[in-house]
Order: C-alpha cells, then structure tokens, then sequence
DNA sequence: GCCAACGTTGGC
DNA sequence: GCCAACGTTGGC
C-alpha cells in the first residue's frame, strides 16, 4: 500500500464535487504532465491519497482511495495520458494547511514543499501518518481501515 | 494580480 | 541535441 496526494483547484474540482461523485469515484483526468502521470501508472486499488485544495485553500482537506488503476484519460485526445479513478472516503475534521505542513520540520522532505507545482506526487508513510493527526483524524483508520 | 519555477516547444 | 521563448502552475 502506497500513499499519494492529488491537488485541485477548488472552483474546478473540490472534494465537495469529490463526494458527490460518491462510490463509484471519478476520473482524476486533465493530467498531462509526465511525472504525475508516471506516479498515476504506480498506483495500485486500495492506495490511499490526501485531497489538497490548491491556490484558495490551500490545504489538506480529506482522504481518497484509488478505486481504478491507470486507464486513458478520456479527454485526452491521443492515448498517451492516463488516469486513476478516485472516490473520496473521508474529511480531515481539521483541515491541515500548507503553513501548516511547512512549519512542521518533520515534513520539510515533503514533494509538497520543495515542487509545488507537481499536481499528482508520492508521500512517505510516516507523513501520511503526521499529517492525518495534525487533522484530527484516527490515522490508522485513514490508512488501512 | 504578480511573478518565480518549471515544463514544453520549436528553430537552429 | 541545445537552448531561447513561451505557457502554465500555484504561492504570495
């Protein structure tokens, strides 16, 4: 099981739009940067992942799991963009914020900090951990349960 | 709204 | 294959 973050622009795709779409999920389509979609070919179902609200916002906002692994993204024109379909499984009862994450040492490795421009990226184990109780969240029950 | 950082494109 | 020009992302 591996642990990843996917980042959206709240007026396009917020995690309220994310759990409306429900259990049967949604495309995690529009990708078309090669490093995102390469980590979007790692994942594997069962994979969980943070939501992050980029630009307004700007923070961890809820849990996902990966319920379809990389397929071609249907808007894309040619076949060599991909996706994953996700489906949201939870909220952070407290949202945690990018201030937040930066002001942690701990979590200064993170791909969020040092390249915020990659929309789809890996987190370690343990910062998945840190960050769900940083949020209020029971982190095993975001991880495994 | 600005701009730094980064990725992509295209001329050579 | 290099690199300048351009476009996009996202923090501020």
């Amino acid at each position: 099981m591996r642990y990843w973050l996917f980042k959206s622009e709240p007026f396009k795709w917020s995690f309220d739009h994310q759990k409306k779409a429900g259990a049967k999920g949604q495309e995690w389509d529009g990708v078309r940067n090669y490093q995102a979609r390469n980590f979007m070919r790692e994942m594997k179902n069962g994979d969980r992942g943070f939501f992050y609200h980029s630009n307004e916002g700007k923070a961890v906002v809820g849990i996902v799991e990966i319920i379809a692994e990389a397929h071609p993204d249907s808007t894309a024109k040619d076949g060599k963009w991909e996706c994953v379909d996700i489906t949201a499984l939870m909220d952070l009862p407290q949202p945690v914020t990018l201030d937040a994450v930066k002001a942690e040492p701990k979590l200064k490795d993170m791909v969020l900090v040092n390249n915020s421009r990659l929309s789809v990226q890996p987190v370690e184990p343990s910062e998945f951990r840190l960050i769900c109780e940083m949020g209020g969240l029971d982190p095993d029950t975001a991880m495994t349960g």
